[in-house]
DNA sequence: CGCGCCATAGCATGATAGGGGGGTGTCGGC
DNA sequence: GCCGACACCCCCCTATCATGCTATGGCGCG
Protein backbone atom coordinates (compact mmCIF):
# COMPACT_ATOMS: atom_id res chain seq x y z
CA UNK A 1 0.00 0.00 0.00
CA UNK A 2 1.73 3.18 -1.07
CA UNK A 3 0.60 5.92 1.97
CA UNK A 4 2.78 8.61 3.54
CA UNK A 5 2.14 7.09 6.86
CA UNK A 6 3.76 3.46 5.23
CA UNK A 7 6.41 5.57 4.24
CA UNK A 8 6.99 7.15 7.66
CA UNK A 9 7.06 3.44 8.96
CA UNK A 10 10.06 2.79 6.70
CA UNK A 11 12.27 6.00 7.11
CA UNK A 12 11.49 5.22 11.33
CA UNK A 13 13.10 1.86 10.57
CA UNK A 14 15.32 2.93 8.25
CA UNK A 15 16.76 5.81 10.57
CA UNK A 16 17.28 2.48 13.19
CA UNK A 17 19.31 0.35 11.22
CA UNK A 18 22.66 -1.08 12.62
CA UNK A 19 23.84 -2.85 9.65
CA UNK A 20 24.14 -3.12 5.65
CA UNK A 21 22.09 -6.48 6.20
CA UNK A 22 18.87 -5.09 8.12
CA UNK A 23 18.98 -1.85 5.61
CA UNK A 24 18.49 -4.20 2.50
CA UNK A 25 16.30 -6.44 4.29
CA UNK A 26 14.44 -3.29 4.66
CA UNK A 27 14.60 -2.17 1.01
CA UNK A 28 13.24 -5.66 0.14
CA UNK A 29 10.38 -4.74 2.00
CA UNK A 30 10.14 -1.30 -0.08
CA UNK A 31 10.24 -3.45 -3.17
CA UNK A 32 7.16 -5.51 -2.03
CA UNK A 33 5.56 -2.08 -1.20
CA UNK A 34 5.84 -0.79 -4.65
CA UNK A 35 5.45 -4.36 -6.16
CA UNK A 36 9.09 -4.08 -7.96
CA UNK A 37 12.05 -6.88 -8.05
CA UNK A 38 15.20 -4.96 -7.72
CA UNK A 39 16.78 -2.39 -5.04
CA UNK A 40 20.13 -0.83 -5.59
CA UNK A 41 21.62 1.51 -3.32
CA UNK A 42 25.22 2.79 -4.35
CA UNK A 43 27.81 5.09 -4.89
CA UNK A 44 28.84 5.65 -8.15
CA UNK A 45 32.40 4.68 -8.17
CA UNK A 46 34.44 2.08 -9.19
CA UNK A 47 34.06 -0.75 -7.19
CA UNK A 48 36.85 -2.73 -8.25
CA UNK A 49 39.04 -0.07 -8.16
CA UNK A 50 37.99 1.12 -4.60
CA UNK A 51 37.80 -1.96 -2.69
CA UNK A 52 35.94 -1.72 0.45
CA UNK A 53 35.35 2.48 -0.11
CA UNK A 54 31.80 3.42 -1.35
CA UNK A 55 28.73 2.21 0.07
CA UNK A 56 26.73 -0.74 -2.07
CA UNK A 57 23.34 -2.61 -1.14
CA UNK A 58 21.15 -4.40 -3.79
CA UNK A 59 19.61 -7.44 -4.67
CA UNK A 60 20.39 -7.56 -8.43
CA UNK A 61 21.86 -11.08 -10.12
CA UNK A 62 24.98 -11.93 -8.83
CA UNK A 63 26.16 -11.99 -12.06
CA UNK A 64 24.63 -9.07 -13.24
CA UNK A 65 27.00 -6.87 -10.49
CA UNK A 66 29.70 -8.91 -11.60
CA UNK A 67 29.35 -8.00 -15.45
CA UNK A 68 28.73 -4.30 -14.28
CA UNK A 69 31.57 -4.37 -12.00
CA UNK A 70 33.90 -5.46 -14.47
CA UNK A 71 32.91 -2.78 -17.28
CA UNK A 72 33.15 -0.23 -14.68
CA UNK A 73 30.34 1.16 -14.93
CA UNK A 74 29.60 2.25 -11.80
CA UNK A 75 30.98 5.66 -13.41
CA UNK A 76 29.47 5.36 -16.40
CA UNK A 77 25.90 3.49 -16.73
CA UNK A 78 23.40 5.27 -18.27
CA UNK A 79 21.38 5.40 -15.76
CA UNK A 80 23.59 6.87 -13.02
CA UNK A 81 25.18 9.31 -15.92
CA UNK A 82 21.24 10.82 -15.95
CA UNK A 83 20.89 10.74 -12.11
CA UNK A 84 23.66 13.49 -11.65
CA UNK A 85 22.15 15.76 -13.81
CA UNK A 86 18.72 15.31 -12.06
CA UNK A 87 17.75 17.07 -8.64
CA UNK A 88 14.46 15.36 -8.19
CA UNK A 89 14.60 11.98 -9.49
CA UNK A 90 13.08 10.18 -12.35
CA UNK A 91 11.71 7.36 -14.32
CA UNK A 92 14.23 5.36 -16.75
CA UNK A 93 11.48 5.43 -19.26
CA UNK A 94 11.12 8.89 -19.36
CA UNK A 95 14.76 10.26 -19.01
CA UNK A 96 17.20 7.50 -20.43
CA UNK A 97 16.53 8.06 -24.55
CA UNK A 98 18.66 7.59 -27.62
CA UNK A 99 19.64 11.35 -27.78
CA UNK A 100 21.71 11.09 -24.65
CA UNK A 101 22.97 7.94 -25.33
CA UNK A 102 26.66 6.87 -25.60
CA UNK A 103 27.98 3.93 -27.52
CA UNK A 104 27.78 0.87 -25.33
CA UNK A 105 25.00 2.68 -23.23
CA UNK A 106 22.79 0.00 -25.63
CA UNK A 107 25.20 -2.77 -24.76
CA UNK A 108 24.24 -2.30 -21.12
CA UNK A 109 20.26 -1.88 -21.44
CA UNK A 110 20.00 -5.22 -23.46
CA UNK A 111 22.41 -7.06 -20.76
CA UNK A 112 20.44 -5.78 -18.20
CA UNK A 113 17.30 -6.77 -19.87
CA UNK A 114 18.83 -10.37 -20.02
CA UNK A 115 19.26 -10.72 -16.12
CA UNK A 116 15.57 -9.33 -16.09
CA UNK A 117 16.35 -5.79 -14.96
CA UNK A 118 13.60 -3.97 -17.63
CA UNK A 119 12.61 -0.79 -16.34
CA UNK A 120 12.86 1.38 -13.33
CA UNK A 121 13.45 4.37 -11.30
CA UNK A 122 16.05 6.46 -9.67
CA UNK A 123 16.66 8.92 -6.82
CA UNK A 124 19.86 10.68 -6.45
CA UNK A 125 21.80 11.04 -3.29
CA UNK A 126 23.87 14.17 -4.23
CA UNK A 127 26.42 15.18 -1.39
CA UNK A 128 28.75 18.37 -1.78
CA UNK A 129 32.55 16.67 -1.64
CA UNK A 130 31.05 13.05 -1.59
CA UNK A 131 30.88 10.87 -4.15
CA UNK A 132 27.59 10.79 -6.20
CA UNK A 133 25.41 7.82 -5.27
CA UNK A 134 21.38 7.02 -6.05
CA UNK A 135 19.02 4.47 -4.74
CA UNK A 136 17.14 2.80 -7.46
CA UNK A 137 13.80 0.67 -7.63
CA UNK A 138 13.62 -1.70 -10.75
CA UNK A 139 10.94 -3.72 -12.34
CA UNK A 140 11.25 -7.15 -14.49
CA UNK A 141 10.58 -6.61 -18.27
CA UNK A 142 7.18 -5.97 -19.29
CA UNK A 143 6.27 -3.73 -16.34
CA UNK A 144 7.17 0.13 -16.39
CA UNK A 145 7.99 2.13 -13.11
CA UNK A 146 4.91 4.29 -12.24
CA UNK A 147 4.94 8.08 -10.59
CA UNK A 148 3.46 6.56 -7.66
CA UNK A 149 6.69 4.40 -7.23
CA UNK A 150 8.60 7.41 -7.66
CA UNK A 151 6.96 9.60 -5.00
CA UNK A 152 7.18 7.00 -2.73
CA UNK A 153 11.17 6.19 -3.34
CA UNK A 154 11.50 10.20 -2.57
CA UNK A 155 9.91 9.76 0.85
CA UNK A 156 12.56 6.66 1.08
CA UNK A 157 15.95 7.16 -0.72
CA UNK A 158 17.35 10.10 0.51
CA UNK A 159 16.97 8.73 4.27
CA UNK A 160 18.09 5.26 2.96
CA UNK A 161 21.22 6.89 1.61
CA UNK A 162 22.34 8.64 4.52
CA UNK A 163 21.64 5.49 6.62
CA UNK A 164 23.92 3.45 4.33
CA UNK A 165 26.26 6.28 4.75
CA UNK A 166 26.48 6.29 8.33
CA UNK A 167 26.69 2.24 8.40
CA UNK A 168 30.03 2.54 6.15
CA UNK A 169 31.72 5.48 7.75
CA UNK A 170 30.29 5.49 11.67
CA UNK A 171 30.23 8.74 13.16
CA UNK A 172 33.04 10.09 10.11
CA UNK A 173 30.55 12.99 8.89
CA UNK A 174 33.99 14.29 6.50
CA UNK A 175 34.18 17.25 4.65
CA UNK A 176 36.25 17.99 1.70
CA UNK A 177 38.67 20.98 1.97
CA UNK A 178 37.66 24.14 1.74
CA UNK A 179 39.36 26.79 -0.56
CA UNK A 180 39.94 30.43 0.96
CA UNK A 181 38.43 33.33 -0.57
CA UNK A 182 41.36 34.56 -2.46
CA UNK A 183 41.98 31.15 -3.77
CA UNK A 184 38.80 30.92 -4.42
CA UNK A 185 38.54 34.17 -6.69
CA UNK A 186 41.74 33.52 -8.98
CA UNK A 187 40.31 30.00 -9.46
CA UNK A 188 37.04 31.60 -10.91
CA UNK A 189 38.98 34.09 -13.09
CA UNK A 190 41.18 31.64 -14.53
CA UNK A 191 38.26 29.09 -14.71
CA UNK A 192 36.95 31.84 -17.37
CA UNK A 193 39.60 31.47 -19.34
CA UNK A 194 41.83 34.52 -18.17
CA UNK A 195 45.46 33.40 -18.35
CA UNK A 196 46.91 34.09 -15.08
CA UNK A 197 48.39 38.06 -16.00
CA UNK A 198 45.46 38.88 -16.25
CA UNK A 199 43.68 37.22 -13.15
CA UNK A 200 46.79 39.40 -11.49
CA UNK A 201 45.53 42.69 -12.91
CA UNK A 202 41.51 41.77 -11.90
CA UNK A 203 42.37 41.59 -8.74
CA UNK A 204 44.92 44.29 -8.62
CA UNK A 205 48.12 41.72 -6.84
CA UNK A 206 50.91 40.22 -8.81
CA UNK A 207 50.58 37.25 -11.27
CA UNK A 208 52.99 35.31 -8.32
CA UNK A 209 50.54 35.51 -6.18
CA UNK A 210 47.97 34.31 -8.55
CA UNK A 211 50.14 31.55 -8.88
CA UNK A 212 50.55 30.93 -5.21
CA UNK A 213 47.10 31.05 -4.51
CA UNK A 214 46.14 28.50 -7.20
CA UNK A 215 48.74 26.50 -5.87
CA UNK A 216 47.77 26.40 -2.49
CA UNK A 217 43.93 25.33 -3.66
CA UNK A 218 45.95 22.58 -6.12
CA UNK A 219 47.35 21.31 -2.85
CA UNK A 220 44.64 21.43 -0.52
CA UNK A 221 42.82 19.11 -3.15
CA UNK A 222 46.03 17.04 -3.77
CA UNK A 223 45.61 17.40 -7.85
CA UNK A 224 48.04 18.10 -10.71
CA UNK A 225 47.02 20.73 -13.39
CA UNK A 226 44.64 23.48 -13.74
CA UNK A 227 41.96 21.51 -15.16
CA UNK A 228 41.45 18.41 -12.22
CA UNK A 229 41.58 21.23 -9.53
CA UNK A 230 38.77 23.57 -11.55
CA UNK A 231 36.53 20.21 -11.67
CA UNK A 232 37.15 19.37 -7.96
CA UNK A 233 36.16 22.92 -7.30
CA UNK A 234 33.21 22.68 -8.78
CA UNK A 235 32.38 19.14 -7.95
CA UNK A 236 33.01 20.06 -3.71
CA UNK A 237 30.46 23.77 -4.69
CA UNK A 238 33.62 25.67 -3.71
CA UNK A 239 32.89 27.41 -7.21
CA UNK A 240 30.02 26.81 -9.39
CA UNK A 241 28.94 27.22 -12.81
CA UNK A 242 27.19 30.70 -12.50
CA UNK A 243 30.19 32.16 -10.82
CA UNK A 244 32.16 31.08 -14.02
CA UNK A 245 29.63 31.87 -16.78
CA UNK A 246 30.33 35.57 -18.56
CA UNK A 247 27.50 37.12 -19.45
CA UNK B 1 -4.71 16.51 3.14
CA UNK B 2 -1.23 14.48 3.27
CA UNK B 3 -1.70 12.00 0.14
CA UNK B 4 0.24 10.73 -2.00
CA UNK B 5 -2.18 11.62 -4.82
CA UNK B 6 -1.99 15.04 -3.36
CA UNK B 7 1.23 15.32 -3.95
CA UNK B 8 1.15 14.22 -7.48
CA UNK B 9 -1.30 16.14 -8.32
CA UNK B 10 1.02 19.18 -7.15
CA UNK B 11 4.07 17.81 -9.00
CA UNK B 12 2.28 17.77 -12.49
CA UNK B 13 1.27 21.32 -11.92
CA UNK B 14 4.64 22.21 -10.83
CA UNK B 15 6.03 20.66 -14.14
CA UNK B 16 3.30 22.69 -16.21
CA UNK B 17 4.31 26.05 -14.65
CA UNK B 18 5.41 28.91 -17.24
CA UNK B 19 6.41 31.88 -14.45
CA UNK B 20 7.57 32.46 -10.92
CA UNK B 21 3.94 33.52 -10.23
CA UNK B 22 2.39 30.45 -11.05
CA UNK B 23 5.07 28.63 -8.84
CA UNK B 24 4.28 30.68 -5.96
CA UNK B 25 0.67 30.26 -6.40
CA UNK B 26 1.19 26.81 -6.54
CA UNK B 27 3.69 26.30 -3.06
CA UNK B 28 1.30 28.82 -1.40
CA UNK B 29 -1.07 25.55 -2.23
CA UNK B 30 0.90 23.50 -0.92
CA UNK B 31 1.22 25.29 2.30
CA UNK B 32 -2.40 25.35 2.61
CA UNK B 33 -2.22 21.58 2.42
CA UNK B 34 0.44 21.09 5.03
CA UNK B 35 -0.98 23.56 7.27
CA UNK B 36 2.18 26.39 7.70
CA UNK B 37 2.66 29.45 6.94
CA UNK B 38 5.52 30.30 5.26
CA UNK B 39 7.55 28.72 1.88
CA UNK B 40 10.66 29.87 0.31
CA UNK B 41 12.50 28.32 -2.53
CA UNK B 42 15.83 29.93 -3.22
CA UNK B 43 19.43 29.75 -4.31
CA UNK B 44 22.20 30.15 -0.93
CA UNK B 45 23.54 32.69 -2.80
CA UNK B 46 23.96 36.51 -1.79
CA UNK B 47 21.18 38.50 -3.61
CA UNK B 48 22.58 41.82 -3.45
CA UNK B 49 25.40 40.81 -4.84
CA UNK B 50 24.62 39.01 -7.70
CA UNK B 51 21.94 40.72 -8.59
CA UNK B 52 19.62 39.42 -11.22
CA UNK B 53 21.35 35.55 -10.63
CA UNK B 54 19.72 32.79 -8.47
CA UNK B 55 15.94 31.99 -8.09
CA UNK B 56 13.72 32.48 -5.30
CA UNK B 57 10.34 32.15 -4.78
CA UNK B 58 9.06 32.72 -0.90
CA UNK B 59 5.95 34.40 0.77
CA UNK B 60 7.97 35.72 4.02
CA UNK B 61 7.53 39.20 5.38
CA UNK B 62 8.82 41.88 3.45
CA UNK B 63 11.48 43.00 5.61
CA UNK B 64 12.41 40.17 7.03
CA UNK B 65 13.30 39.31 3.40
CA UNK B 66 15.08 42.92 3.49
CA UNK B 67 16.66 42.06 6.51
CA UNK B 68 18.10 38.81 5.40
CA UNK B 69 19.60 40.28 2.43
CA UNK B 70 21.09 43.23 4.09
CA UNK B 71 23.12 40.91 6.17
CA UNK B 72 24.56 38.80 3.27
CA UNK B 73 22.64 35.62 4.63
CA UNK B 74 21.84 33.47 1.99
CA UNK B 75 25.55 32.00 2.38
CA UNK B 76 25.30 31.82 6.17
CA UNK B 77 22.07 31.38 7.62
CA UNK B 78 21.93 28.27 9.65
CA UNK B 79 18.91 27.01 8.08
CA UNK B 80 21.17 27.27 4.52
CA UNK B 81 24.38 25.87 6.08
CA UNK B 82 22.54 23.02 7.83
CA UNK B 83 21.00 21.86 4.43
CA UNK B 84 23.95 21.84 2.38
CA UNK B 85 25.00 18.65 5.29
CA UNK B 86 21.69 17.06 4.49
CA UNK B 87 20.59 14.87 1.68
CA UNK B 88 17.08 14.06 2.79
CA UNK B 89 16.10 17.16 4.33
CA UNK B 90 15.05 17.57 8.06
CA UNK B 91 12.97 19.56 10.10
CA UNK B 92 14.90 22.02 11.73
CA UNK B 93 13.77 21.51 15.78
CA UNK B 94 15.69 18.32 15.24
CA UNK B 95 18.89 19.40 13.55
CA UNK B 96 19.08 23.49 14.50
CA UNK B 97 20.94 23.35 17.53
CA UNK B 98 23.48 24.67 19.97
CA UNK B 99 26.56 21.97 19.19
CA UNK B 100 26.51 23.63 15.29
CA UNK B 101 25.30 27.25 16.10
CA UNK B 102 27.74 30.46 14.64
CA UNK B 103 28.10 33.53 16.59
CA UNK B 104 25.13 35.45 15.00
CA UNK B 105 22.55 32.04 14.37
CA UNK B 106 21.06 33.15 17.80
CA UNK B 107 20.25 36.63 16.74
CA UNK B 108 18.69 35.27 13.12
CA UNK B 109 16.44 32.80 15.08
CA UNK B 110 14.98 35.86 17.67
CA UNK B 111 14.58 37.90 14.53
CA UNK B 112 13.11 34.82 12.46
CA UNK B 113 10.56 34.97 15.71
CA UNK B 114 10.09 38.54 15.36
CA UNK B 115 8.53 38.23 12.04
CA UNK B 116 5.94 35.46 13.13
CA UNK B 117 8.70 32.49 11.74
CA UNK B 118 9.19 29.86 14.19
CA UNK B 119 9.90 26.09 13.18
CA UNK B 120 10.40 24.56 9.71
CA UNK B 121 11.42 22.09 7.15
CA UNK B 122 14.09 22.30 4.81
CA UNK B 123 14.80 20.28 1.34
CA UNK B 124 18.04 20.46 -0.29
CA UNK B 125 18.72 20.96 -3.45
CA UNK B 126 21.56 19.89 -4.79
CA UNK B 127 23.18 19.69 -8.22
CA UNK B 128 27.17 19.29 -8.94
CA UNK B 129 28.35 23.00 -10.92
CA UNK B 130 24.72 24.86 -9.50
CA UNK B 131 25.12 26.71 -6.30
CA UNK B 132 23.24 25.49 -3.16
CA UNK B 133 19.69 25.34 -2.94
CA UNK B 134 16.71 24.66 -1.17
CA UNK B 135 12.83 24.42 -0.49
CA UNK B 136 11.60 25.82 3.09
CA UNK B 137 8.24 25.58 4.66
CA UNK B 138 7.55 27.26 7.99
CA UNK B 139 5.24 27.81 10.65
CA UNK B 140 4.20 30.07 12.95
CA UNK B 141 5.74 29.95 16.42
CA UNK B 142 4.32 27.77 18.74
CA UNK B 143 3.33 25.12 15.91
CA UNK B 144 6.33 22.28 15.44
CA UNK B 145 7.12 20.86 11.65
CA UNK B 146 5.26 17.08 11.70
CA UNK B 147 7.00 14.51 9.77
CA UNK B 148 4.41 13.88 7.87
CA UNK B 149 4.66 17.42 6.20
CA UNK B 150 8.69 16.61 5.46
CA UNK B 151 7.97 13.26 3.65
CA UNK B 152 5.29 15.23 1.89
CA UNK B 153 7.93 17.95 1.14
CA UNK B 154 10.10 15.34 -0.11
CA UNK B 155 7.66 15.02 -2.87
CA UNK B 156 7.25 17.98 -4.11
CA UNK B 157 10.76 20.03 -3.33
CA UNK B 158 12.86 18.58 -5.72
CA UNK B 159 10.52 18.77 -8.66
CA UNK B 160 9.69 22.57 -8.02
CA UNK B 161 13.41 23.81 -7.88
CA UNK B 162 13.71 21.88 -11.14
CA UNK B 163 10.87 23.93 -12.39
CA UNK B 164 12.08 27.18 -10.65
CA UNK B 165 15.28 26.48 -12.73
CA UNK B 166 13.71 25.91 -15.53
CA UNK B 167 11.86 29.42 -14.91
CA UNK B 168 14.90 31.02 -14.59
CA UNK B 169 17.13 29.60 -17.38
CA UNK B 170 14.81 28.63 -20.31
CA UNK B 171 16.95 26.69 -22.60
CA UNK B 172 20.15 26.76 -20.76
CA UNK B 173 20.17 23.07 -20.76
CA UNK B 174 21.40 21.17 -23.47
CA UNK B 175 22.49 23.75 -25.35
CA UNK B 176 25.19 24.88 -28.02
CA UNK B 177 27.73 22.36 -29.69
CA UNK B 178 28.27 18.44 -29.04
CA UNK B 179 31.67 16.84 -29.00
CA UNK B 180 32.32 13.67 -30.87
CA UNK B 181 32.91 10.83 -29.07
CA UNK B 182 36.85 11.17 -30.27
CA UNK B 183 36.51 14.66 -28.15
CA UNK B 184 35.45 13.62 -25.57
CA UNK B 185 37.29 10.71 -24.76
CA UNK B 186 40.27 12.91 -25.04
CA UNK B 187 38.86 15.99 -22.76
CA UNK B 188 37.60 13.38 -20.20
CA UNK B 189 41.70 12.03 -19.79
CA UNK B 190 42.79 15.64 -19.63
CA UNK B 191 40.47 16.59 -17.45
CA UNK B 192 41.10 13.74 -15.13
CA UNK B 193 44.52 15.07 -14.81
CA UNK B 194 46.72 13.01 -17.48
CA UNK B 195 49.22 15.19 -19.60
CA UNK B 196 48.58 14.97 -23.45
CA UNK B 197 51.00 12.55 -24.00
CA UNK B 198 49.70 9.97 -21.72
CA UNK B 199 46.12 10.78 -22.95
CA UNK B 200 47.67 9.44 -26.30
CA UNK B 201 48.89 6.63 -24.90
CA UNK B 202 45.91 5.16 -22.98
CA UNK B 203 44.04 5.72 -26.90
CA UNK B 204 46.96 4.09 -28.35
CA UNK B 205 46.89 7.67 -30.88
CA UNK B 206 49.52 9.93 -31.31
CA UNK B 207 49.79 12.81 -29.48
CA UNK B 208 49.61 15.15 -32.05
CA UNK B 209 45.95 13.39 -32.80
CA UNK B 210 45.33 14.58 -28.99
CA UNK B 211 46.15 17.82 -29.43
CA UNK B 212 43.93 17.67 -32.50
CA UNK B 213 41.04 16.65 -31.00
CA UNK B 214 41.03 19.24 -28.12
CA UNK B 215 41.82 21.97 -30.55
CA UNK B 216 38.46 21.19 -32.76
CA UNK B 217 36.73 20.71 -29.35
CA UNK B 218 38.02 24.07 -28.00
CA UNK B 219 37.30 25.55 -31.70
CA UNK B 220 33.13 23.84 -31.36
CA UNK B 221 32.60 26.01 -28.00
CA UNK B 222 34.71 29.12 -29.40
CA UNK B 223 37.18 28.85 -26.05
CA UNK B 224 40.59 29.17 -25.21
CA UNK B 225 41.82 27.06 -23.08
CA UNK B 226 41.70 23.68 -21.61
CA UNK B 227 39.99 24.91 -18.51
CA UNK B 228 36.87 27.19 -20.07
CA UNK B 229 36.41 23.68 -22.59
CA UNK B 230 36.83 21.58 -19.94
CA UNK B 231 33.56 23.96 -17.99
CA UNK B 232 32.10 23.84 -21.01
CA UNK B 233 31.37 20.30 -21.45
CA UNK B 234 30.95 19.71 -18.21
CA UNK B 235 27.88 21.92 -18.36
CA UNK B 236 26.18 21.40 -21.09
CA UNK B 237 26.66 17.55 -20.73
CA UNK B 238 28.97 16.59 -23.43
CA UNK B 239 30.77 15.04 -19.85
CA UNK B 240 30.02 14.81 -16.65
CA UNK B 241 31.84 14.59 -12.85
CA UNK B 242 31.98 10.37 -12.71
CA UNK B 243 33.63 10.51 -16.03
CA UNK B 244 36.18 12.36 -14.64
CA UNK B 245 36.38 10.78 -11.17
CA UNK B 246 39.72 8.92 -10.65
CA UNK B 247 37.97 6.31 -7.98
C1' DC C 1 53.98 35.36 23.31
C1' DG C 2 54.55 31.87 19.88
C1' DC C 3 52.09 29.17 16.44
C1' DG C 4 49.53 28.45 12.38
C1' DC C 5 47.03 30.24 8.58
C1' DC C 6 46.50 33.51 5.08
C1' DA C 7 47.78 36.87 1.51
C1' DT C 8 51.37 38.86 -0.56
C1' DA C 9 55.76 38.75 -3.52
C1' DG C 10 59.78 37.08 -5.92
C1' DC C 11 62.92 33.85 -8.87
C1' DA C 12 64.33 29.87 -11.73
C1' DT C 13 63.71 25.70 -14.42
C1' DG C 14 61.55 22.50 -17.26
C1' DA C 15 57.34 20.66 -18.92
C1' DT C 16 53.07 21.48 -21.26
C1' DA C 17 49.65 23.56 -23.84
C1' DG C 18 48.05 26.56 -27.49
C1' DG C 19 47.96 28.02 -32.09
C1' DG C 20 49.81 28.01 -36.71
C1' DG C 21 50.82 25.35 -40.69
C1' DG C 22 50.68 20.84 -43.59
C1' DG C 23 48.74 16.22 -44.89
C1' DT C 24 45.94 11.14 -45.37
C1' DG C 25 41.78 8.16 -45.60
C1' DT C 26 36.81 7.07 -44.68
C1' DC C 27 32.00 7.72 -44.74
C1' DG C 28 27.63 9.60 -45.99
C1' DG C 29 24.70 12.92 -48.35
C1' DC C 30 23.55 15.95 -52.20
C1' DG D 1 31.51 12.93 -58.34
C1' DC D 2 32.37 16.40 -54.93
C1' DC D 3 31.98 18.20 -50.32
C1' DG D 4 31.72 18.23 -45.34
C1' DA D 5 32.48 15.88 -41.09
C1' DC D 6 35.38 12.94 -38.85
C1' DA D 7 39.57 10.50 -37.24
C1' DC D 8 44.12 10.31 -37.89
C1' DC D 9 49.12 11.91 -38.41
C1' DC D 10 53.27 15.27 -38.66
C1' DC D 11 56.03 19.73 -38.00
C1' DC D 12 57.09 24.22 -35.64
C1' DC D 13 57.29 28.02 -32.16
C1' DT D 14 55.98 30.65 -28.32
C1' DA D 15 53.16 31.68 -24.33
C1' DT D 16 51.82 29.77 -20.34
C1' DC D 17 51.87 26.79 -16.55
C1' DA D 18 53.68 23.67 -12.78
C1' DT D 19 56.80 23.26 -9.41
C1' DG D 20 60.70 23.98 -6.59
C1' DC D 21 62.35 27.31 -3.08
C1' DT D 22 62.38 31.58 -0.04
C1' DA D 23 60.36 35.47 2.55
C1' DT D 24 57.39 39.25 4.24
C1' DG D 25 53.37 41.18 7.27
C1' DG D 26 48.74 40.60 9.32
C1' DC D 27 45.57 38.17 12.13
C1' DG D 28 43.40 35.14 15.42
C1' DC D 29 43.89 31.67 18.98
C1' DG D 30 45.42 29.24 22.92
Amino acid sequence: MLTIDAAHAFVLEISQVKNAAGLADLLQEVCACIGCSWFALSHHIDFLAASGKGVRVHNYPEDWALWFDERRLGLSDPVHRESQRSMAGFLWHERIHRETARPGDELILTEARRHDIGDGLTIPAHLAGEPFGSVSFAWKPGRAASPAALLFARMIGGPAFEAAQLIANPGLARVGPRLTDRQRECLIWTAKGNPIWRVARKLDISSDTVREHLRNARLRYGVHGGIPLTVRALRGGDINFSDIAQF
